[in-house]
DNA sequence: CTCAGGTGTTATCGCCGTTAACATCGGCGG
DNA sequence: CCGCCGATGTTAACGGCGATAACACCTGAG
C-alpha cells in the first residue's frame, strides 16, 4: 500500500530536515520554523516533538546539514587543487568559503550559527579539521607548535568567515567583491607564512 | 504637573531606544521585541509604532546606539595612542572590537546586525570611517591607490569581526582568548603591511 | 474657544513554539 | 490469530510575537 498515504510517516525525521534545508535555501531563518517544516512534510507541527525535543533541535540539524553541503563544496573544490603548496590549498579552502556563503547566503545564515549540538557523527565532512590538515604542514616536521597552528587556523577561519559576511551584507557588486576577495586573500597569505 | 504621570510620554522615541539598549544588554536579541521595549516604558505596543514605521525599524535604531557605544569605547581607547605609527593604531582599533564583542556580547549582537538603515546623522563616531582614515596613513603622499586602501579596510575589519564572533561562540576559555587575538593580530599586521 | 492632528489606548488578527489529550498504526507475546 | 502497547501521528489550546484598526485624549494654532 505505498501508493496510499501512510498514518506513519516512516521516515519523517529525515524529511523534516531535508524540508528545513528547502526552506532555508528559499527564505534564509525566516522560513526555517517549526510550523512551516511540519506544513512542508504534509504533517501537523506537534508532530515534529516526537522527533526532536525542541524547535531550535530542529533548527541545529539543519544547519549541520548545511555545513555538511559546504563542506562537500570545499573538498570536492580542494580535489582539483591536490598537490598544490599548502598555502594555495588553504586559499582554495577560504575562496569555497566564501563562494559558498555569496551564492547561498541564506543557507549560509546557517552554517555561521554558534552550533548548540554538536555534530553527532564525528567522522563526516568538517571544515575545521580540514583546516587544520593544511595549517599542520606549514609545521617543522617533528615539532608542531600548537599555539601558532591555532594562530594560523584562526587567522584562516576568522578572515575568511568575516570577509564573507562583510561582502554580503554591505557589498553587494560581483567585480568589487571579486576584487576584495583577492586583495584581502592576498594580504592573509602573507600573514598566514609569517 | 512633572510629577503626575502624563497622558503624552514626551520623549517616547528616545526613551524606546534607551529601554531597547538595556535589554538588548540584558537578554540580547531575543529580549530587544517591541512588546517587551514598550511596556519597559510603560506604554502600550502599539504605540513603538507611532515613532517607528515598524519593529525591525526600532531594533536597527537600537543597533545604530549600539554601534556608537561602541565606536566611542573605539575613540577612547585609540586617543590613548595618539601619535603612534599607524599599524600600532589600528591593532589598538581592533582590539577595541574584539574586546568590546567579548565584554558585550549580546549588545554586540546587534552591532554586527546587516545596517537596513542608513545612520541619520552621518558626522557621528564611525568606525568604518576611523579604520579608512589610519589605513590612508599608508598610501604614499599623492598617490592613494583606492584598491589597496580597500584591501587593507577590509582585511582589518574582517579579521577582526571574525575573529570576535568565533572567539565568542567557540572558544570559551580567557586565557586562550587572549593568545589567540595576539598571535592572529600579529599575522593581521604583517599583512596589513604587505 | 474650537478643532485638527499628534500621540496614546484597547481589541483583534495571524503566526509562532510548545504542550496536553486523544487516535491510530504496527509489531510482539500469548 | 488476537490483543495489547509503544511509537507516531492528530486536534485543540495557551501565551507571546508583530501589526493594524478604531477609538480617546491632549495640545497648540487660528
Amino acid at each position: 500500500m505505498s501508493g496510499r498515504a501512510r498514518y506513519h510517516h516512516g521516515a519523517l525525521s529525515d524529511a523534516l530536515v531535508d524540508a528545513g534545508e528547502a526552506l532555508a535555501r528559499a527564505d534564509g531563518l525566516d522560513g526555517v520554523t517549526v510550523r512551516r517544516i511540519a506544513a512542508a512534510c504534509g504533517v501537523s507541527a506537534a508532530a515534529v516533538y516526537r522527533h526532536f525535543p525542541s524547535g531550535d533541535h530542529l533548527i541545529a540539524a539543519v544547519a549541520q546539514r548545511a555545513r555538511e553541503i559546504m563542506a562537500r563544496d570545499m573538498f570536492a573544490r580542494l580535489s582539483t587543487a591536490a598537490g598544490r603548496p599548502p598555502i594555495d590549498r588553504l586559499r582554495e579552502v577560504g575562496e569555497s568559503y566564501i563562494a559558498f556563503a555569496l551564492a547561498e547566503p541564506r543557507l549560509f545564515s546557517l552554517v555561521s550559527m554558534p552550533m548548540t549540538t554538536p555534530p553527532d557523527r564525528a567522522d563526516d565532512p568538517n571544515a575545521a579539521d580540514l583546516v587544520r590538515d593544511i595549517v599542520l604542514e606549514f609545521e617543522p616536521a617533528g615539532e608542531v607548535d600548537e599555539q601558532r597552528v591555532a594562530s594560523r587556523m584562526m587567522l584562516a577561519q576568522a578572515s575568511a568567515h568575516g570577509l564573507a559576511v562583510i561582502l554580503r551584507d554591505f557589498v553587494p557588486d560581483p567585480q568589487a567583491r571579486e576584487q576584495l576577495i583577492a586583495g584581502v586573500l592576498d594580504r592573509v597569505g602573507v600573514g598566514l607564512e609569517a
